[in-house]
DNA sequence: TAATGATGCTACTAATATTGTAGCATCGAG
DNA sequence: CTCGATGCTACAATATTAGTAGCATCATTA
């Protein structure tokens, strides 16, 4: 897949406006996870192979290049870690955490 | 795929922690993409699948049986459109429109 | 009332993406 | 030099998505 660079077509939009590229990116899978897995400090390959349970080391290698190119993540000696570009962008979805509860007992309460 | 519950084991988690449902609904193919075109007015199948340029009708309809499951999304007589949580969900997600003009012009600025 | 066109959606195959596992190359410690 | 740990690649098996055709239903209109 390629990358989804701001500016040029990406799946699902022909105009180059960048959050739909950002839509395509963080919709690839486990890339969203990654992120949020980073937020919690930096890691190693290996590490963060464990706090992401079930990635697989060519799928979490492939994501992580796309995040290096893309500037959200970047990797230093101690690991991976998120850019300055990738904490902010964490903050903003940061929130999902909080929602997802309410989320979860409103799913369980209209389940009833 | 099986959908993912809150509360249940998802991809990535088997702990059943409903961010991380939620970061496996969110980081499939077009659900994103759903929720941000939904949020800009509700809309019949077909319009949707206009709006998303290139998604298959297949895919639009199993995204949008999980999303509707999952209360992110309800179908009316005028077509389909987001839940109260759905636009909360949204409200969250909103800035990232934002975030991603500054990111597509720091990605551009250091590939000078 | 029968033909027309639009809509919601299903079916099915080809193309792609992801998993799962094995393992190689490199490095530091002993 | 040997050992274990790490970063990562290779590749076959499996799962997901795209692309296209088209059916069933309904409202319109001739």
């Amino acid at each position: 897949m390629s990358l989804p660079m701001p500016g040029e077509q990406v799946r699902g939009s022909k105009t180059g406006k960048p959050i739909m590229a950002l839509l395509d990116l963080l919709g690839r899978t486990w890339a969203l996870g990654i992120v949020w897995q980073l937020s919690k400090g930096s890691a190693t390959f290996r590490e963060l192979q464990q706090r992401c349970e079930q990635i697989s080391p060519s799928l979490l290698n492939t994501r992580l290049k796309e995040l290096k190119t893309l500037k959200i993540v970047d990797s230093t000696p101690n690991g991976y870690q998120l850019t300055v570009t990738g904490q902010e962008l964490f903050s903003i979805i940061s929130p999902l955490e909080q929602w997802s509860l309410q989320w979860a007992s409103k799913i369980k309460k209209d389940n009833v």
